[in-house]
DNA sequence: CAAAACAGCGTACACCTGTTCGCTGAATGT
DNA sequence: ACATTCAGCGAACAGGTGTACGCTGTTTTG
């Protein structure tokens, strides 16, 4: 009763999703890596492999899901942390470098395949970005003030910056990520000046 | 005397090239396609490609090199254009788009390689987006007065949002690319009155 | 307790890969 | 005119790839 079958099914399931994470964090792009390899590295027989997944793609589909899964958790974490006083834009993006640095192989998977291989791949990952362009715009809408077209042209914006500035985090060392950080904050609040900006512009005129 | 040989041996040089640019543009990353078919789309045998580059890799940094030259040189053509009149971030970001729509192939290996593969690779493309940040930044200190700093915070953030913009537009048609468009040209209209509102705060203050 | 389900294995097959090696014939240099 | 250079070729090799098939031994179900 206790599915000690589906116990052991899910641990090398598991097994297959860490292999592969593994293999990514190396230098070889998703598209370049191997079932075979994945296998041997998960520890079980290359015909085993297909008891969980079709393909590959569908392997690299369940990495992106889990990618943006955490990264949404942890942002929402972060959300808690803000309310009980900080600044939203510090936290926010310290959150998320931090996320980039810890999760380094998922999150170069997700950016890579934003542009690239098959269709399913490129939507998914864009369904991700979505999602966290959503929870700012709301974010933006509600606790700003700000009208739904601004918060819309803002979110996307930043939303742009800061998957950029996670994606110049890949080769560096602490230190040098800090000083990203720091940028991309002055970045953030850039833009945040410029939409503030064009609300009192656009207030003026009416 | 003519360089009869040296003139044939650039020809497949040149093919070469085009048949990895093709075979880019399907659907498959560059680390995914190999030398024997390239060869084979170029008409010469798979052998014969070692006598134009050492490596898959070679070729690659290649049509990096090039797909970045030929953006340049669109966008210094571009920047006589708004000298004979005409809006700075319109003009420039529709010259952009339109090159991200004639080149999709070789951009889309542009953004893909610069998170990913090898260190090289990401080394070449960000020599190349180094590039058009510095050519902006240059444009804002001498014709807008800007500080060096915030000259380069502000040309940075705007290289971010355009490259991200570009690689918006690799799947759709041409009427979403006109939206896309016009959205980036808000975006950085956006970015550069912030920029403004900053200037005149630090004017302010001191 | 017997029967069914099923995760995992090993073998086998056809195919594609990068790269070595020695050859050819035409363009070049002298 | 002869010797040299050298782009391109074909054959061959060792190794990797995805996947089909049928077999196990254990867990689950009835």
């Amino acid at each position: 009763m206790a599915g000690i079958r589906a116990k052991q099914k899910e641990k090398t399931r598991q097994a297959l999703i860490n292999a592969a994470m593994n293999q990514l964090s190396a230098e070889n792009g998703f598209s370049s890596l191997s079932l075979r390899e994945v296998a041997r590295e998960a520890g079980i027989a290359p015909t085993s492999f297909y008891r969980h997944f079709r393909d590959m793609d569908e392997l690299g589909l369940t990495l992106v899901d889990e990618c943006g899964l955490a990264l949404r958790q942890l942002l929402r974490q972060a959300r808690q942390r803000i309310e009980s006083g900080g600044s939203i834009i510090r936290v926010s993006i310290e959150t998320f470098m931090q996320f980039v640095a810890d999760n380094t192989a998922t999150f170069r998977l997700l950016l890579q395949e934003r542009s690239g291989r098959s269709r399913s791949f490129r939507l998914a990952v864009v369904r991700e970005i979505d999602h966290f362009k959503a929870e700012l715009e709301d974010y933006l809408v509600n606790e700003q003030s700000f009208t739904r077209e601004l918060a819309e042209l803002q979110s996307d914006t930043i939303a742009k910056i800061v998957f950029s500035a996670g994606a110049d985090c890949f080769d560096v060392d602490e230190e040098e990520r800090e000083i990203i950080t720091e940028k991309t904050i002055q970045q953030v609040r850039l833009v945040a000046r410029g939409a503030e900006a064009t609300r009192r512009l656009l207030k003026r005129e009416s």
